[in-house]
DNA sequence: GTGTCTGCAAAGTCTTTGCACCATA
DNA sequence: TATGGTGCAAAGACTTTGCAGACAC
């Protein structure tokens, strides 16, 4: 479901996973596939079930033990949402453009904006170049979340 | 530990629970005494540590229940910081000044800063207002992290 | 007195680890 | 062939749930 029917080969990756000391495999490739293919961020259930498809074999721990690996890679973003599963998006691919989520406390809807992300990015320039900086921290990412109630879930309360 | 030796009443909060439509108990009241005096925001466990110093007989799953029914009025915000315990601050308090956080992706270390709220702020109102207007979204907290390597770290990985 | 709250123990959920076998380079 | 990778099962960590007894109002 997440990702559809595409077949996205991800070529360079073998490459990237070979620069960083580690081997290409048939796992590795499946999950760099669904998450090429992938339109929203995903748990590592999510994955898994997409890989298991069309290649039944694999093992949800290979999942886990991927995503770590990627995550350490800088490949891939890990979210938190509040809900206690954690997320995995490509840091960069065809469609990661850059966006920020509206968290529904209640339901735990996630909304994906991209709006506001000039002005973000004159706040963000500078409040990174401080902070690393002052800090002597390399800041290689950011998570701007906001919080509260979505539409549906405001009427409820009424 | 954290919090100190501190005992700060919290008078307040007796009226805020029942406003709630909950009672004020001996727990409760505990819990917030700590919340109240944390320097830092606390895991479960933390404020369960601290409470039964005083108060030996409560139990941890009131903690949490205690710490849900906070989140749910508004009163304490969670977060979310990739190791997989989640941490509570008062939102609104003697020292709740707002700020941020730089988590440091491999040791977890947490620095909190306070600089660059006013440019924040600027972007921030501009983005709440359109944003909870065109989603129909209301916003009641944000959250602004960076991830990277701190100093320590960085100077390991050379 | 009544409905809420609490503690304990047990269950749940997501994630990680141990280990023997397998596959990539 | 030598490591690094994999799957399975079991363990681990944090959090939630069930239930009978206790307490606030």
């Amino acid at each position: 479901m997440p990702g559809g029917r595409r077949r996205i080969m991800a070529p360079g990756w073998g490459r990237r996973f070979k620069g960083c000391g580690y081997r290409m495999t048939v796992p590795r490739q499946a999950i760099m596939e669904v998450l090429s293919g992938a339109d929203k961020h995903l748990s590592a259930e999510d994955i898994y079930l997409e890989v298991v498809k069309e290649y039944p074999h694999v093992g949800l721990t290979t999942v886990y033990r991927t995503l770590e690996l990627l995550v350490d890679m800088g490949i891939v973003f890990k979210f938190d949402f509040g809900d206690k599963r954690a997320r995995y998006e490509l840091v960069e691919g065809p469609r990661a453009a850059h966006h920020h989520h509206l968290v529904c406390t209640n339901c735990n809807r996630i909304i994906e904006y991209t709006e506001y992300l000039d002005e973000e990015k004159e706040f963000l320039d500078r409040a990174e170049k401080g902070l690393s900086k002052k800090y002597d921290f390399e800041i290689k990412n950011h998570i701007i979340q906001f919080y509260g109630l979505c539409d549906k879930c405001r009427k409820k309360e009424k």
